[in-house]
DNA sequence: TATGAATGAGGATTCATTCAT
DNA sequence: CATGAATGAATCCTCATTCAT
């Protein structure tokens, strides 16, 4: 992994750490296996990013860049309309998760519960990096919420950000699901549900 | 730690286990500190379970029974009302884990859902059981469900089985978010969402 | 194993152990899997036999007691010939070894080498009582010997003590080679050896 | 232990370990001792060999390596002789094991069968190593049973190659004989054997 | 800056042995 | 006497990290 430029050859790391950390967790993998798999030295990555601790720090706010990027911003340049966009957001994250599972036979949940889930208590640095990936996804549902009830006339509008709220769980619940049951289709599910907590609240 | 039956031993470090786990995930403890912990030699926790996964498979079928008896059973035990029964689910959920943030300044996520993730990719034993766990929770919400629509009167009766992944999706989701956010009060959040599934599904 | 006498008890510890040795070596079987094989408790093999190594010295003499009944004396009892029961002696080890090469698929060589080399360093008394097994083996060889030369018409006798040390390492080599080529024939050709030994020294 | 070329350390290590195993047994020397031993991290040790099982394969390769090079080369340079290069061999060998007899109170016999005996049962890897290593002597003494056969008239000329097995048994069984009765001699004992077998067969 | 080589501390697991009954 | 239960001390191996160049 030769002539790369600082940043390409620190986003490479992070793109190796965020891949392999959300397939075998933070504990599953070591710092060899990642350098092999960046194809850079041991030494190198320490330089970049001084500590697994703090890697997995940078790994998870390059990876909310990613969901935004990737994710959220593709489902809503797809359309207007609030509940398109929220179905986007969930085909998206279902084709991901979809592709994978048919090369690997596994379903490898969300990549911010699952790395918070397991360091919350041993790292606050991480803990903390996870809860500002989660907010940074707050205004999409936020925009899709107000929009709903701006369109359609809703009974009595209930708080969005409950709603905000309740929508984040829902994806973070379906992605749970489908790791431990390693059904993709899990993740379908929650898009119906997901629906039905915009409409029916 | 002596003078206990074979039993009482085998519960005591699935106890001392569970705990540790819970608090600290599974790669964050390790055998030393757990038979320390249990008062055991770490050869005679190795003779009651062989190995550190076997163990952690063993946990999590404990912690599912200590879950039905101390969160479902009496929950349901305090009331006949669908609705109180579900609210009692998360009144137990919250003060487990309000007393724990009280003692601690932690909240410490769901038992099954932690280890869960952690191991999903690298133990199938662990996977399945914690499957099997979420799986004996939904008899409890299913009588609920099944109750609530027979007592009051739904426009139109939704699957149930729908609205049984729905609350057990609910429940996972809120305790990562007060693990996440060290807020116990995502649980009493969760308990407000709870009852809006079961009502305006 | 109950409803055995003392004698019966230990001498049942001691042909599971010589059993165990054989195949497995010494450090290659732990007391656990012996006291399991020998369907006592490992309490009572202790109590017996003290430690695993007196257990092994003394699993050396019954071994060594087994082969002179088992392998020299019907070898002595089948004919007066010295050459026939030089045959013999190698056709009894080799019949052993055979049969459980066909049943297990390996050689396993000689019981005394074997826990001798592995432990003539480590514990003299092992190593002792491996020598004595040896010597107890002598009187067959010399007997041999001085009938061979007593009957044939020797051109220059030669010193039988010397004699008698050439078959006994012929056939502790030959045995080593069976085990390390895993080809019980390496007895067969040992046995030839021997003959020659015998005629031509 | 710094400043060591790769192959240096590794070759290091491997004579650290032929030492070791030689005098104390596979399992009588654990990676503890071992690296300490050769004054390296017991990681290192590892970084280069991966298990200890592979450790010992390398070091029977290796210690192949030294035995044709110091024993066997240096015996034929000294004489073109097929009887003085047989003597040669066995007295370069009685030297090595006096010189440590006199050091060390202990003879260790011979490094290939120790560890080929301890572990033909539990380790293909080295047992197949060790016949490797004995197959890689036959030609020293294929040529010394050629050469004598050239130079002397012999009356009935054997089959060679049973005359190259018969000197590789003999080797081997002086050796064990030396370490269990810890007598140098009975490898020159051994040496008057060896000769009785070139002229006598 | 980049890297090949090295390491201290710890990790899961096993072993021979001993109690308490 | 026999045994179910327990244990201290190792044993093999791995990990995150650092050093010397």
């Amino acid at each position: 992994m030769s002539f790369m430029s600082k940043e390409e050859t620190s986003n490479h790391i992070l793109d190796t750490a965020i891949d392999l950390f959300w397939r075998a967790s933070y504990h599953g993998v070591n710092m060899n296996e990642l350098s092999r798999a960046a194809d850079l030295n041991k030494a190198t990555v320490y330089q970049y990013f001084g500590s697994k601790e703090k890697l997995a720090v940078a790994a998870v706010e390059r990876a909310a860049e990613r969901t935004r990027n990737f994710v959220f911003d593709t489902a809503f340049e797809r359309s207007e309309n609030p509940v398109d966009r929220l179905k986007n957001i969930y085909k998206n994250v279902y084709q991901t998760h979809k592709a994978i599972y048919e090369k690997e036979a596994n379903c490898i949940g969300c990549p911010f519960v699952n790395i918070g889930v397991e360091l919350a208590t041993s790292s606050d640095d991480v803990r903390t990096a996870v809860n500002k990936a989660f907010e940074s996804f707050h205004p999409y549902y936020k925009r899709i919420t107000d929009d709903y009830q701006t369109v359609s006339v809703v009974e009595e509008p209930t708080n969005a950000t409950e709603i905000v709220s309740a929508l984040l769980a829902n994806m973070n619940a379906c992605l749970v699901a489908s790791k431990l049951e390693r059904r993709p289709e899990a993740i379908l599910e929650g898009s119906h549900r997901a629906i039905n907590i915009l409409k029916h609240w």
